[in-house]
DNA sequence: TCGTTTCCATACTTCAACGTACGGGATAAA
DNA sequence: TTTATCCCGTACGTTGAAGTATGGAAACGA
């Protein structure tokens, strides 16, 4: 980064400059959202904001940097959003339950995901995506321990969840016809939970 | 594409040029795999191959041909193999073991995969991506007919099955260290096998 | 009002890859 | 041996985006 301290005059808050920062950066998540990592070009960039290069290069040393802030946004939300309206819930399965729902209501998110996961060859975005999952399955894992489950078979049956949903995103990208909506959608959503979501008390398959 | 016609003299066979096309393919589907759609770059490629663009531009009239080559080279791959070893199993529940287990054992493959459908952004990916899944999904579906379930509860189960297996590919990529491996693999796929194939006289799990 | 700082536009250089033109060596047919 | 075709190398023109240099308009403090 370079020169961003104090936008409108002395230290009144940093607001708008790093507004405009996090604008760039916001732009930059769409972008890859919709059309990948090279899709985060400085020029087309600044042409979608009705700008130019020399905004850019004002705010940003490179497009290195551009990435780095935006993964960093992103990582930012993906960490925030996560735990907000999950963390309230008491019992363990309510709680499993509102995540399932949650990974399924954010479309825009899941492809996100998705672009960044595909340009997991860039070190700096594999390192970001690489921690995000291992944070949500290490969560996921920590709810299916407190539904119960040992060590082992939280490990397993979380994995698997997790493997489902992000799996869920892909099918719905790939092959939006083939997915299930509406009604049918209530069905396979009804059915993934009673089948990834042992009920306390339930049988729990052990091994065999 | 232009000229390929007899290379080692009349009529011989057309197998030499044939394969020289078909190598090229091949390595653009190896590009594709490690650095995603960008990778399958000519000049890249041909000093991959120890060759130069005038090699390249004698058998492709573009870059573009390249790529459909190699995805005509994919869907093929993909439609013919997935079948082999699979077509001859009569009992419909050792026909859906065998594709999960061919599944989760083609690692390459699955890199492949999700590489063709981060770039669905391209409409002739897309395209390919689109009917490749679709493909594999109305399979899935019928091996689940097969096992006796109503037409709905087929499809939510393949969809759900085929999902599953998408995302354990990019969990595997994305965070291997969290993916279980050995004596954990083996146990974790019994439990996808136990939880996504209903046992021919089990229960149904209609709705509700 | 005057000068400074903020933010952005314009013009330029660099670079990598696409595509084209052309030439040359090798091989097989005559 | 001559000739034509196959296959590939070399040199060139073009494009799009990265990064740099510099100027200028507007807002703000003094």
């Amino acid at each position: 980064m370079s020169n961003q301290k104090s936008p409108g005059a002395r230290g009144s808050d940093a607001v708008k400059s790093s507004l405009s920062v996090e604008a760039w950066a916001e732009a930059a998540l769409d972008a890859l959202a919709t059309g990948g990592l090279d899709a985060v070009a400085v020029e087309p960039l600044a042409r979608r904001l009705g700008v130019t290069k020399g905004s850019f290069y004002w705010h940003f040393p490179s497009r290195e940097a551009l990435l780095r802030e935006a993964l960093k946004l992103w990582e930012r939300h993906e960490t925030i959003d996560a735990r907000a309206g999950v963390e309230e819930m008491t019992d363990p399965y309510e709680r499993i339950v509102r995540l399932f729902k949650q990974a399924n209501s954010s479309y825009k998110a899941g492809r996100l995901y998705l672009a960044l996961a595909a340009a997991s060859d860039d070190p700096a975005v594999g390192e970001v995506v690489k921690r995000v999952s291992a944070n949500r399955l290490n969560y996921l894992n920590q709810c299916y321990r407190a539904l119960g489950l040992s060590e082992l078979d939280a490990r397993l049956w979380s994995t698997f969840a997790y493997a489902t949903f992000i799996g869920n995103q892909q099918v719905h990208r790939d092959t939006p016809e083939q997915f299930p909506v509406d009604e049918d959608f209530r069905a396979y959503f009804k059915l993934m939970l009673k089948t990834l979501v042992p009920r306390p008390g339930g049988p729990v398959d052990g091994e065999a």
